[in-house]
DNA sequence: ATCCCGAGGG
DNA sequence: CCCTCTGGAT
């Protein structure tokens, strides 16, 4: 795809999408950071609902390492992964109170070294907090990345250098809200709803998948 | 049953 | 590359 072609489709999708941006709308980096790591494998509702009551007891690092690993696991044991979650959030408080004057880190190094931190928070972080040109790879994003034939075969890295190379920094935001509720909603990993499907360029998945009418489909 | 707005470890 | 961690959604 074409820097033009990828923006046309992001367009496409925001258009079609009255949906606000509403999500990652953390005030402060640290914040941010943890909600995003909380986030992995996780449904936003249920992590809103988890960083909620999490963030009123222990919104700073130096509170979150007072709150403790049962502390903090006692707020988020209605998502998954709660047990690693709790102790990385811990352990990730201490590393910024003890290498970071307890800040979040603006550096990609930093921040990937921070436990629970991979190569996607990170990328987040820079993003949101920071405001740097940077794409965060899911896979939903990963998933469209390599049916819509932007290079099939990619592995996450190069999806990754491919839509910096063709999203303008403005749009790298809203472009990641678009994108990942079209894998969604439309873009799944199973059973796409191709006909539905507002990308005009070539994919591998285009005319490919079984087109009922949404209106006929019944329960 | 299978996947998820992943990361870490082998 | 593979596997594991985990509750929730479909």
């Amino acid at each position: 795809m074409t820097r033009a072609e990828v923006h046309a489709f992001i367009d496409a999708l925001a258009t079609r999408n009255p949906a606000p941006e509403t999500e990652l709308s953390f005030a402060d980096p640290f914040t941010l950071l943890v909600a995003v790591v909380l986030s992995a494998q996780a449904t936003d509702v249920s992590v809103n609902r988890a960083t909620e009551t999490l963030f009123q007891v222990a919104p700073t690092p130096k509170a979150m390492i007072a709150l403790g690993v049962d502390g903090v696991a006692s707020h988020i044991r209605s998502i998954g992964l709660w047990q690693t979650k709790a102790k990385n959030v811990v352990q990730l408080a201490r590393d910024l109170e003890d290498k970071h004057g307890g800040q979040v880190p603006p550096d990609r190094e930093s921040l990937e070294a921070l436990p629970g931190v991979g190569r996607k928070t990170a990328n987040v972080v820079l993003n949101v907090a920071f405001g740097e040109a940077t794409m965060a790879v899911d896979t939903h994003i990963f998933r469209i990345g390599n049916r819509t034939g932007l290079a099939p075969g990619m592995t996450p890295r190069e999806v990754e250098d491919g839509l910096l190379k063709r999203i303008s920094p403005a749009r790298l935001r809203d472009s990641h809200h678009w994108l990942i509720l079209h894998g969604r909603y439309v873009c799944k990993a199973r059973r796409p709803e191709c006909w539905r499907c507002v990308a005009a360029a070539p994919c591998r998945y285009r005319d490919k998948t079984p087109s009922p009418q949404p209106e006929l489909q019944a329960t």
